[in-house]
DNA sequence: TATTCATATTAGAATAGTTCTAAATTGTCT
DNA sequence: AGACAATTTAGAACTATTCTAATATGAATA
């Protein structure tokens, strides 16, 4: 009986279903909830729950979900560190340069009058706004 | 027959006057040139002009420089990597994922129907727009 | 179920941009 | 010139991430 069928997200995504996945994937996406999450804080977390993964299998597991397109990368902040959204919809974020905290920005908070265009021979593959406040 | 003071431009900025900071003035504002930098390319463009400067003083003095609001810093781009901008307008840029191009957005190129609201208790200090393309 | 093998995991080393340390130097004020 | 705080500097340290290469494992096949 459970509520979360982590085979089926990971298959369907042509992700091979290994134990550190499932768990990875079972901490970021059972409970449907939106994420803002590092590398440090999974491997941390899977500790705490007696379900180690080496820090680089997390690494190597968060890059996997971000192709499969589980994941999206948040742009913008502190230099040196990734941050994943489990929000794959593109939206904007607040980012608190004293407490480092991160939070979506509410979609009416930012309208665009008119998209930019790319420089020629070039494709638009994303973009994304941080506000940094204090 | 200097056309550009650099003196000037330091202590009016409350910096006071080193060689190093002479020269790395000299490099980046001399023309009034708009600029995209790093503190490696400071530190190389010094060097090959016989006028070496150490890396960390680059650093330094490129810190110094936007907490005087003679630079702006660049967020969005490849982790772990610091870009500064001699225009310190508030603009947006494109940057190019394969080939590390970061260039200017035509002000035209994006207009906001709405500027976001900080939440509350904070302000907003910093925004920018950076669209990464293919 | 047993075999196979491409794919994934892992510990530890490597990497790279930036900051720190602490001793020597230098710019500015008097 | 003298005084002293600010700055420079080489090299070490730091830190988030990636790489290496040996081992383990999932899933397809027999
Ligand atoms: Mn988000
Ligand atoms: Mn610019
Ligand atoms: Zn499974
Ligand atoms: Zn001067």
């Amino acid at each position: 009986m459970k509520s979360f069928d982590t085979h089926t997200l990971l298959t369907a995504h042509g992700l091979r279903c290994t134990r550190p996945r499932v768990k990875v994937a079972e901490l970021l996406f059972a409970d449907g909830q939106d994420r803002h999450i590092t590398a440090e804080w999974v491997a941390d977390e899977l500790g705490k729950m007696g379900e180690a993964v080496a820090l680089a299998t997390v690494y190597n597991t968060l890059n996997s979900f971000m192709e499969a397109g589980l994941l999206a990368q948040i742009n913008g902040l502190e230099a040196g560190r990734y941050v994943f959204d489990t929000n794959t919809e593109p939206h904007h974020h607040f980012y608190n340069e004293t407490t480092g905290c991160l939070t979506d920005m509410p979609p009416s908070a930012l309208r665009f009058y008119k998209m930019p265009e790319a420089p020629a021979g070039t494709e638009i593959v994303d973009w994304q706004v941080v506000v940094r406040v204090r």
